[in-house]
RNA sequence: GCACCCUUAGCGCAGUGGUAGCGCGUCACAUUGACAUUGUGAAGGUCGCAGGUUCAAUCCCUGCAGGGUGCACCA
């Protein structure tokens, strides 16, 4: 029961009423009264509306940005829910393939264990332990701010059914020869000791020196004597095997075709030309090092040059650096190669220089490449069709910005490695034979020259199932591959294999798909937005996962910093919620989001959310006590006998309210329907408070008339079915309190019929 | 390097080719009246800087400065 003799108190109220939502079953689209409308599945179907939640990480806990969004969908779903559609919004959470194994690593880490002494089958035992203790806690998180998920369709990546979609799509793709096992040189992570795409890299500015090392050219007396070429990585000239130059530099032109001697290896490399160098650049004189450089792996395959892997995947200098240098780090490596270049009189100058240097974006060490043998997706045809369905407007951005973003990602793309060598994740359906390769995990290379291998030359053969006989050998048992996928690769089937996919025929599938909405932040853009549009394409017969795509701003520090744990910037919204109320949090963040990229965390926003709260509280309080017996649940019709008092509305001052109701319900439809929430929030505020409560209200004191109490209970019903999308709880709360004669939860109200 | 965004009151942000607004904060007054999580009122802005277009620019154009973001093969 409300207590209207107090203010309001969302402590009180927000467990209470969220019990009863869920106890009502409406956040299930089956349940809904409008499910119940079109009982046969062979009749007009209801017609439906979807968000699929994008997925948090099993480790995640919410953060601001989590807030936002959850608020946004939550809008739009409650908004449709009112306005009659079958709504659903599915939650579920991601496996976070190296995310999760870092953060069960280290749990064991502290007892000194590591995940090798366990094995592997113990290990992801422990890992699933980890999951069922923690991974939903996000999820119930959603819950406090009101979220209204359908719980009962709450999806995992790595369920069994998830499980077969996505090696399904790993099928799919090879069948049609898009799949394919590659050599070549690939971000590596040699603390995750994994591979790693392009997307999942992070580039931080870091200070650094520039050296500049002379090469001595093989005698030729009319030449000079050396070329200077400058690096960032001393020690990889140890692994040099040519020296590059831009072809129209006037100042190389003549030593094209020449050879140079490398210092310490002493080893003779040419010097070639390539299109990829800038003459800007240091002096226009590049080493290349093909086999830690992804840069210089692509010169050599033009070029055809040798390979020598002096690094590996430790980050430890290998044999083939040279006996001095086995052994030792890179960072060793460097210092002593300089020590040695020093003595040699072989370096021209040092200087400062800020360089970006690559990290992993999971437990950011700085990335070695490595040449390495992994499975590839080829990008050129799945881009181009997702680029035609973005420039078509099969799917739209609620910014061009993102659209142009999207395109410029995928009009530079390359093949996406998407095995990983980590074991917390959707295991690759390959199975090699043991008596001739044997080889079941992507391994570090040490080759000189790089192909692309058949499965059938590597003995291995693509199957769901294992095997009954190896095709290579006589009866050996073969084994599957070592390799995880990467954790894109599954949240990329997100939109439909929750829906029961790959099994087309699912009651879900055929009425939730494809779905309206989607709303995530902007980092995500490329690596899961596209990826789920091409999946779409290629898995749900071109049909576009979803018609509209949301990038919400982020969620900025107030100095204008990323919200961060390590920096000290964050907030926590739970802590909001605690402090304010699940609803001012919710209109404390829709507030302030007026459209731009960005927005700088302001708490006063929530601060007046509260206050705003409480104003409707005592508004109502107010328009209960005036109305008394006689509260008009609606508005009496013109000519209806009953009400001739209606007639007396036309040039009342109430008249002027009403006009300014129906225009304010007109423009904030309008702007929630566009994505503009902040805009529309501000809109209600400003009646409510300024037009309802300080004119009407007051103006109404020192009234008794019939018409003043019809204005009274027309605008609170209205204005709590227009705020119950950014204020569920309180305006729920409120609702139970009205004198309505068969009264139906707010939450399935009817958004207009008032 | 390429592209994009932002710059308006102390703070966070709206907005418009012609008297500049909201929230928070500040100040004054009011107060057992739905609500002090209140009401009424006030102070506070040459709308980043410099040019240009225009009868008129905070708004359109150009340049510059500061802040931010995305992309890229910065060796």
């Amino acid at each position: 029961m409300a207590d209207f003799t107090k203010p309001y108190d969302p402590q009180k109220v927000e467990n209470e009423i969220y019990k009863k939502w869920l106890e009502s079953g409406y956040f299930n689209p089956d349940n809904l009264p409008v499910a119940k409308s079109y009982p046969s599945a062979g009749g007009l179907k209801a017609k439906s509306y979807v968000i699929m939640l994008p997925p948090p990480n099993v480790t995640g806990s919410l953060h601001m940005g989590h807030a936002l969004n959850a608020t946004i969908q939550d809008i739009l779903i409650r908004k449709k829910r009112m306005e009659g559609y079958k709504t659903l919004w599915l939650p579920g959470t991601d496996h976070a393939g190296i995310a999760t194994q870092n953060v069960v690593e280290k749990k064991f880490k502290k007892e000194g264990i590591s995940r090798h002494d366990l094995g592997r089958e113990k290990f992801l035992e422990k890992v699933w332990e980890w999951k069922e203790e923690y991974g939903n806690k996000i999820l119930d998180q959603l819950k406090r701010i009101g979220a209204s998920c359908d719980w009962s369709r709450t999806r995992f990546t790595m369920d069994d059914n998830y499980r077969k979609a996505v090696e399904e799509a790993f099928l799919h793709y090879y069948k049609k020869g898009l799949i394919y096992q590659g050599e070549r040189v690939i971000n590596w992570c040699k603390r995750c000791q994994t591979s790693l795409s392009d997307l999942e890299l992070e580039h931080e500015e870091e200070k650094g020196k520039l050296y500049f090392i002379k090469y001595p050219i093989v005698k030729n007396s009319k030449l000079q004597d050396y070329i200077i070429v400058a690096t960032t990585r001393p020690e990889t000239m140890l692994g040099d095997t040519a020296v590059a130059v831009n072809p129209n530099d006037e100042r190389y032109k003549d030593l094209v075709g020449k050879k140079l001697i490398l210092p310490i290896v002493n080893r003779e490399i040419p010097i070639i030309s390539d299109d990829a160098i800038e003459k800007e650049f240091g002096t226009g004189a590049v080493k290349v090092t093909p086999n830690h450089s992804i840069i210089d792996s692509e010169i050599a395959d033009r070029h055809n040059l040798p390979r020598v892997t002096i690094i590996n995947a430790y980050g430890k200098m290998t044999d083939d650096a040279g006996k001095y240098f086995a052994g030792l780090s890179t960072q060793d490596a460097r210092e002593k190669v300089v020590t040695e270049l020093e003595k040699q009189n072989l370096i021209e100058k040092i200087e400062e220089r800020a360089h970006r240097v690559a990290k992993c974006y999971r437990c950011a060490s700085v990335i070695e490449p490595q040449p390495s043998k992994q499975w590839f997706l080829k990008m050129n045809e799945l881009a181009e069709k997702t680029k035609k369905a973005i420039e078509d407007g099969n799917v739209r951005f609620n910014n061009e910005r993102w659209k142009k973003i999207s395109l410029d990602w995928l009009s530079s793309i390359r093949d996406w490695c998407i095995s990983r060598q980590i074991w917390w994740g959707h295991r690759l359906p390959v199975w090699f034979c043991q008596n001739q390769t044997g080889i079941s995990n992507s391994q570090f290379l040490i080759s000189k020259q790089f192909k692309n291998k058949n499965l059938s030359d590597e003995h291995s053969v693509v199957s769901i199932k294992q095997p009954k006989e190896c095709p290579f050998c006589d009866g050996c048992q073969m084994k599957q591959s070592e390799d995880v996928l990467d954790t894109w690769f599954s949240s990329a089937l997100w939109p439909f294999a929750t829906l029961g996919w790959p099994d087309k025929e699912t009651k879900d599938l055929k009425e939730f798909y494809p779905t309206q909405v989607l709303s995530t932040a902007r980092d995500i853009i490329n690596l899961w937005v596209l990826r789920m549009i091409f999946s779409s394409i290629e898995f749900m017969d071109g049909q576009m996962p979803f018609a509209k795509v949301i990038i919400h701003p982020t969620v900025l520090a107030k100095s204008g910093q990323r919200m961060s744990k390590s920096l000290g910037t964050g907030v926590d919204p739970l802590d909001l919620i605690e402090k304010y109320g699940a609803d001012a949090t919710r209109f404390g963040l829709i507030y302030q989001m007026m459209g731009n990229q960005d927005m700088k965390f302001e708490e006063s926003h929530l601060l007046a959310g509260k206050k705003f709260a409480n104003k409707l509280w005592n508004i109502s309080r107010f328009v209960l006590q005036k109305t008394g017996d006689n509260f008009y649940y609606e508005l009496p019709k013109e000519n209806d006998p009953k009400s001739g008092n209606y007639d007396a509305l036309d040039g009342h001052e109430g008249d002027s309210l009403l006009k300014k109701l129906s225009m304010t319900i007109e423009y904030a439809n309008k702007d929630i329907d566009n994505f503009d929430f902040g805009q529309a929030l501000h809109t209600i505020y400003d009646f409510v408070w300024h037009d309802f409560a300080d004119k009407y209200i007051e103006e109404s004191k020192s009234k008794d008339t019939n018409d003043v109490k019809i204005v009274l209970s027309h605008t609170l019903i209205n204005i709590l079915k227009l705020l119950h999308p950014f204020m569920p709880f309180i305006t729920e709360e409120i609702w139970s309190e009205l004198p309505i004669k068969d009264k139906k939860l707010l939450i399935v109200s009817n958004w207009s019929n008032n």
